[in-house]
DNA sequence: GCGCCATGTATAG
DNA sequence: TATACCTGGCGCA
């Protein structure tokens, strides 16, 4: 079956390539409450695999969505919440506003269909998860309560974070990344706010000074809540704008303007320095070996 | 068309 | 530390 063509007074809301850090899952919480809460959700699940939940689910009025890090909430009715985690290459595609709802196409773990606020008929399609389990309201609390604080929520408690970071010896790149220390925050923010604060990855959490965790606390807030309003990640300050130093735009699928992030091997944006690249935690891990010059040792520049 | 890589995490050894 | 899992985009034949 070809892909339905796509014609609807909005442009759909593509989520299925977002690669997902914090942002994305506060963005989808958000807009998936605004487009579906409220009212009875047609649950489906075309791919088969979530068939026996979605059935029990479906018709039932969406009350809201939520998201704790990286982690996304579907509150049902009666206490029944869709656990959701898109994983490395997930996505929810969140179509607002359709003259009609197409045919699923590809694997579509869950499909939501209802009316969405402009009295159009509105569905979101789930592809690729790794998570999406029916679960009540003490799995959610577990789930969340393993989490350490999120720079997205009002309610977090960044001490929580400090209190780790403060009596460990990992290196700071691989404490920003472990969920449990602080959660929401991935591999681009992880490597463009250690930059922003001139901080080299490998150095140990331990070696931190409270007012630089509090620094990088508190430009994770902002720089995650801009991720959450624009839909991708900016995190270069105006006078490194591709404007403002005329340079071309970043072209590449995550589209955002950053510092270092995938950008091993061109010039830093601030020294000119090459940007270095190594595996850190089992990830791509980049930095500036000039402005993030924390070691003397040359064996880690 | 194929293989690889990717904003993530769980599990096995 | 290695690998498995899931999908889409890209570079390269």
């Amino acid at each position: 079956m070809r892909a339905p063509v796509c014609c609807p007074r909005f442009p759909p809301l593509r989520n299925a390539a977002a690669m997902p850090e914090g942002h994305t899952l506060r963005r989808l919480a958000d807009e998936i409450s605004g487009v579906f809460a409220g009212s009875p959700v047609r649950v489906s699940s075309p791919q088969g695999r979530f068939a026996a939940e979605a059935a029990q689910l479906d018709g039932v009025v969406l009350d809201g969505a939520d998201a704790a890090g990286k982690h996304l909430f579907l509150e049902f009715s009666g206490e029944r919440i869709v656990h959701i985690h898109l994983g490395l290459i997930g996505g929810f595609a969140v179509h607002p506003s359709v003259s009609e709802v197409p045919a699923p196409v590809g694997a579509v773990r869950l499909r939501l269909v209802g009316q969405g606020p402009t009295g159009d008929p509105a569905y979101a399609d789930l592809r690729g998860a790794t998570q999406c389990e029916l679960v009540g309201p003490g799995a959610r609390d577990a789930v969340v309560a393993r989490l350490g604080p999120d720079p997205l929520r009002p309610d977090a408690d960044p001490d929580r974070a400090w209190q780790r970071i403060a009596r460990s010896h990992r290196p700071i790149g691989e404490l920003l990344m472990d969920q449990a220390v602080m959660a929401g925050v991935g591999n681009v923010y992880r490597a463009e706010v250690l930059f922003r604060h001139r901080l080299h990855p490998l150095r140990p959490g331990r070696t931190l000074r409270r007012s630089q965790f509090s620094a990088i606390w508190a430009d994770l807030v902002e720089l995650m809540a801009d991720g959450v309003r624009v839909g991708r990640i900016d995190t270069v300050r105006p006078e490194h704008t591709p404007e403002a130093m005329g340079r071309p735009p970043r072209v590449d699928d995550h589209g955002g303007e950053v510092y270092v992030y995938r950008r091993a091997g061109q010039p830093c944006l601030v020294c000119g320095s090459l940007v270095r690249t190594d595996v850190l935690a089992g990830r791509n891990s980049f930095w500036c070996p000039q402005c993030q010059r924390v070691f003397r040792s040359r064996a880690l520049q």
